[in-house]
DNA sequence: TACGGTGTATTACTCAATATAATACACTGG
DNA sequence: CCAGTGTATTATATTGAGTAATACACCGTA
């Protein structure tokens, strides 16, 4: 679950892959509070790609508290994923809607749906 | 439910945001098979919106299988939106995995979250 | 038959977002 | 001091999205 190891794909603007794999990484667990998060620099030299584009992911893990930077020394993964705005639930909503439109197109049905809802949940640790 | 009253905001392209209403729409049955889908030009007058536009959504929904086209005529929507191929589940995983992160960033429990997918799978009809 | 509406295709242009590139500065620890 | 860190700036290239203007073949109907 190394942040390096995420092969960039296509499709997605870099910045957004590497601002969803660190959210992974963290919220699973593979990263945890008090860990050094890595380097600016680092990750560019490790993913071949420019500091600018690692910056602008970094930029917004931090908006969202996932991350809090010390000038000179590094990063850090945060304590508390951050107590929540309110305008949050929306894109929960909208996470939710996309996931059982996928799941109606597959003509699932509700309980293989869960069954598959609490596979995933247990990926994570708490 | 009307396709034409969908409000585009700013952020996702446009042309994905059609293609995701007309999704909604059929699969939720406020569009049923053998109804008639509204025209390229039709759409793009109502929303204001450059044809090609439009017709970029439409090319994708018609690779879903959600809407054929009849030269001359028009659009019609499905009868079966489609026996699935096997590269879906993997975009299942990918709905799943993203609605699991947004409920852990929120500090959701499991209870919750299932409460909310029933309440999101109870707006389709069957 | 003529006409209007339909799907479809092509070419060109503008614009914003993305990504890269090259620096520069202030800070920290060894 | 020095290497590594976060941060900021300016510039450029590339890509995708959206618009624009046509054009063609098809269908139903008057």
């Amino acid at each position: 679950m190394n942040l390096f190891t995420i092969d960039l794909k296509p499709g997605a603007p870099i910045y957004e892959q590497i601002l969803y794999a660190a959210r992974k990484a963290i919220l699973s667990g593979a990263l945890k509070p008090g860990d050094a998060f890595p380097s600016v620099r680092e990750i560019a030299a490790q993913l071949r790609i420019n500091p600018n584009t690692v910056q602008k992911a970094l930029t917004a893990l931090k908006a969202e508290g996932m991350v809090e930077s010390l000038p000179g020394i590094g990063n850090r993964v945060c304590d508390r994923p951050e107590p929540d705005d309110a305008a949050r639930p929306a894109q929960l909503d909208e996470a939710l809607e996309a996931l059982v439109l996928r799941a109606r197109q597959l003509r699932l049905d509700l309980p293989s749906l869960r069954a598959a809802l609490q596979d995933h949940w247990n990926r994570f640790n708490d």
